[in-house]
RNA sequence: GGGGGUGUAGCUCAAUUGGUUAGAGCGCUGCCCUGUCACGGCAGAGGCUGCGGGUUCGAGCCCCGUCACUCCCGCCA
């Protein structure tokens, strides 16, 4: 029964010897007098040849009753397939295994979905995949990107060894922390009503492990989120988790530019330049309306508000003389855009606070629009230069408050340019990786609903030294020394040079957050506390690792690369969690359930 | 919390827009077949159209509710 070769082993030098196969049936093929079977292991596949003249009944008719799927142990001769029937698609198809004998290790039932075709596969709902994940995960696509991944932590381990990091586990049985994440809660049966929380990032014990001295930290580290799902985002994920003392943010920069370097090289065999452009937020947003640009294709942002300070246009001057800014996008041959498209864009317009959409269609020499006929001769010649109008152009205009213009345009951008690409008038290489580092991002927001700031990135940013005297007086010019990597459009990391010194670090619990001090002795005193005792300055970083590999993966979903991962609802189909607990457990936590039962 | 999409045979999808007995391919079962690799041929089984209500002479199709999956917004320090 154990094998002697896995099923992508067996070569022409082979011929001649005795093999043992094991492995699953992948397909059988019934001639009638000869039978062939393909056995796949997770390596690849060999075709076995049952022939009645050579075997004793049994072994062939067992062979004959095989089922896809079946696992089964062959033992037999290693031959050259006779001239005309290689199969160049297979590694193994120059030889055949002819069977002498047949063990059926496990009958497989039928299967709930074919897993042998993998175009059919790929088409089968994702719903049916998650519930027989084991199934799913015997394809050769999705142990391929189980590889990758084992890969890119493999790769990323060396290369953190090589740069003297130590890796550290850190409790993911820790403490619930005001604002952030909201965290799932874990309630703790040797402390009658209290709790621990799962952690939606080791960043409070990586930077308490700075405090210890161990100078450089990392951990392939799982964190949890209780928030709603998307395609990239599931409640727990793993990050690439990094910390490091006495470092500016070109250290940081400087590190991870080296590990995706390697990681791209040896998992992809891509050779990414580095070092990665640097944009700051401010720029990223005027120019393409988010903080995580893809700037593989165009479309950019182009400011009109000099131009409209003074137009007749009431919209526009209007949101100029309010302090505001006109902005606009030129989409490229989007005049093709249907009634239903525009709509769309209708609505995103509607939902960032904006009236409607403004737009021109450039078609037959015209200028089909609403708005145009306000416009002044200069305004359109100034229009026409900055934004290069063609014939077949689609302009969208937003005026407003800078940021939700540029949001809004931005998404606008996306939006034409997935349309675009859909239509085949834009191209959007898949396989060039533009990293990016977005810095320079403000550190504090204003949430006008609760009246106060809050941190933009988290509390323990450090902000810019020459900008830490606008703290108490203007607190939206302050810079925070955070960063994001961008790669292609997509958040891949971001971090930060932290606080280090207790009295900044209060300062904005308590002054600038307005967490009164006795929530912050509660939540954070032990960091206080600890920075009193010698505190390494220090800074670091954390990557998505999911989303690293998704894209290693070139796959959309995260969930393609998570063994067992989530529905969108926080469920696994395959073991039906989360679910009821006995009366008993619950007493022993000292928890009372109010909720309707669920719908199980 | 809000918006969009999907739900019909084991799987992937049709069903002329409300009309007779809900079809096809694959899979499955049986029979035939000694060089297939998407094997082929013949025959067959298989349906509470997600679930519950409603409108109608009549509902897979229209309406209301509900469940599941999915995408997006909010949310994700």
């Amino acid at each position: 029964m154990k094998r002697t070769h896995h099923c992508n082993q067996l070569r022409v030098e082979h011929i001649g010897q005795q093999v043992t196969l094991t492995g699953w049936v992948h397909s059988r093929r019934d001639l009638g007098g000869i039978i062939f079977v393909d056995v796949r292991d997770r390596e690849g596949r060999t075709q076995v040849v049952f022939d009645p003249s050579q075997l004793p009944p049994d072994v062939f008719a067992r062979a004959a009753a095989l089922r896809s799927e079946s696992v089964v142990s062959v033992t037999g001769l290693v031959r050259r397939r006779p001239p005309g029937t290689e199969n160049p698609k297979l590694a193994s198809g120059e030889v055949e295994v002819v069977a002498q004998e047949l063990e059926v290790l496990n009958a497989a039932e039928v299967l709930p979905f074919p897993i042998d075709d993998p175009a059919e596969t790929a088409k089968v709902s994702e719903e049916l995949r998650l519930k027989y994940r084991y199934l799913d995960l015997r394809r050769p696509e999705m142990i391929r990107n189980l590889r990758v991944r084992h890969k890119a932590a493999a790769v990323t381990r060396a290369y953190m060894d090589e740069q003297g990091f130590i890796e550290i586990e850190t409790p993911t049985l820790f403490k619930s922390t005001p604002e952030g994440a909201r965290e799932f809660i874990v309630p703790s049966r040797l402390n009658p009503g209290l709790f621990y929380a799962l952690p939606q990032s080791p960043q409070q014990f990586k930077q308490i492990l700075m405090v210890a001295g161990i100078e450089k930290y990392f951990q392939l580290a799982r964190c949890y989120r209780d928030e709603d799902l998307r395609a990239d985002r599931q409640p727990e994920f793993t990050q690439i988790d990094i910390e490091m003392s006495f470092v500016t943010r070109d250290d940081i920069y400087a590190l991870i530019e080296g590990l995706l370097q390697r990681i791209w090289k040896e998992v992809l065999g891509v050779d990414i330049p580095t070092p990665f452009p640097r944009l700051s937020f401010a720029e990223a947003m005027n120019r393409f309306g988010t903080d995580k640009p893809d700037r593989r294709f165009a479309l950019e942002l182009v400011d009109l508000t000099d131009t409209f300070r003074h137009s007749q246009f009431k919209v526009f001057s209007d949101a100029v003389a309010a302090g505001g800014v006109v902005k606009a996008i030129n989409a490229k041959g989007f005049s093709s855009a249907t009634q239903s498209q525009v709509e769309a864009m209708t609505e995103m317009a509607k939902a960032a606070g904006m009236k409607g959409l403004a737009y021109i269609k450039v078609e037959g020499g015209q200028w089909k629009s609403p708005i145009v006929k306000f416009f002044s001769d200069g305004e359109k010649a100034t229009l026409a230069s900055k934004l290069g109008i063609d014939e077949g152009d689609l302009i969208l205009f937003a005026a407003g408050p800078w940021e939700p213009v540029c949001e809004l345009l931005g998404r606008l951008r996306l939006y034409a340019a997935q349309a675009l690409a859909q239509a085949g008038m834009l191209r959007i290489p898949a396989d060039q990786y533009d990293f990016i580092w977005i810095e320079d991002f403000p550190l504090l927001s204003f949430d006008k609903e609760n009246n106060r700031w809050y941190s933009s990135h988290h509390p323990f940013t450090a902000p810019l030294p020459e900008d830490i005297p606008l703290l108490r007086t203007e607190p939206k010019k302050v810079r925070g020394q955070h960063y994001d990597i961008v790669v292609n459009g997509i958040e891949l990391g971001g971090g930060s040079i932290r606080i280090h010194q207790p009295e900044l670090q209060k300062l904005i619990f308590e002054e600038i957050l307005q967490i009164p001090p006795d929530e912050t002795k509660l939540r954070f005193g032990y960091m206080l506390e600890a920075f009193k005792y010698g505190a390494p300055p220090h800074g670091g970083i954390a990557l998505g690792f999911d989303r690293l590999v998704a894209i290693l993966c070139g796959t959309q979903s995260i969930r393609d690369v998570i063994a067992f991962p989530k529905t969108a609802k926080g469920t696994c189909l395959m073991t039906d969690s989360p679910s009821t607990v006995s009366p008993r457990q619950l007493k022993e936590l000292h928890i009372e359930v109010k909720a309707p039962k669920a719908g199980a």
